[in-house]
DNA sequence: GGAATTTGGTTGCATTGGAAACCACTTTCC
DNA sequence: GGAAAGTGGTTTCCAATGCAACCAAATTCC
């Protein structure tokens, strides 16, 4: 018996490879003509969204680590594209805020983001778009099930 | 009129936030356990698949670039799981096979990495998956059809 | 046959990215 | 009030990654 895996249809494989090559591609709106890196442009974005934040909640937003929002976030205000401001509750902690030239610079990647974004999924119909979504959300959701518990416990199982 | 890029809806991000947990989740196979990196994991799948192969086939197989193969086909023959031939008809090009023992720790790997893709699409229907797997597919070719050519033309759209 | 180009593969170098140590502050708990 | 533990964020150090230069052999084109 020939064994059966196939990298070609190997879930893991599959979702890293398509990943990587949706990633370069859109990389060239933000990275090539806008100089940011893959966590800046998320930061941006959820800067965009949300207006006034700290890192710690920023983290949580974009699926990124500390280390590389705060990188992000040194390297955003570096070049004046957003400004921290002091938070009263916590002296720890800063508030996080695109500047004027920050927001107007993701005014300019906005559109043409959603753009490729919509040449991407032509080829599907607003049906096949919605089942994708949920697929993708369910995948997510079964993950975070089958995630190891830091303690080693297992969590029970959601009732039936 | 708040924007409308809302970075929990937008594909790129969608598809490489899952793609990376999804790495991190299986590697705890593959890496913590038998201290393979993602590339060398891809080529002794690969090789396990097809037997022999040069360099240049396991590249095109796997989506990796000749660096990665190259380092990763390095690290694996200095753990002596796998062996180089040289080729006949290209004396630049040597064929890889993995060894006795390479091959040993596929077939200990194979069915934990099944299991554990199975226990992923476990809230899924086989119908759902098939489904999936074919939007994945149409992505990936669409993503094909958006790339640029390397001499900056377009090509001709297919005939519809 | 031999210069010029292409191809298979490796290596060096500069950059990126992650883990862990770290600093400063805040909260908990006695 | 103060030790101990926790949290927000930055920095340091090291491994992984990517690009470009490189070497050697093969192919193309006169």
């Amino acid at each position: 018996m020939p064994n059966s895996l196939s990298l070609a249809r190997f879930l893991p494989y599959r979702c890293n490879s398509l990943a990587r090559k949706i990633s370069v591609s859109l990389s060239r709106i933000y990275s090539d003509r806008f100089g940011l890196s893959i966590p800046q442009w998320r930061v941006l974005v959820t800067l965009a969204e949300y207006g006034e934040l700290q890192a710690r909640q920023v983290t949580e937003l974009t699926t990124l680590d500390k280390v590389q929002v705060s990188r992000a976030v040194a390297g955003l205000a570096e070049r004046s594209l957003l400004r921290r401001r002091s938070c009263d509750r916590d002296s720890r902690a800063s508030l996080l805020r695109l500047s004027e030239s920050g927001l107007a610079m993701f005014r300019r990647i906005e559109p043409e983001a959603l753009a490729w974004e919509e040449a991407l999924l032509a080829p599907l119909q607003a049906g096949e778009r919605d089942t994708l979504f949920n697929l993708l959300d369910r995948l997510d959701l079964q993950l975070q099930a089958m995630a190891p518990t830091p303690d080693g416990t297992e969590r029970p199982e959601s009732a039936a």
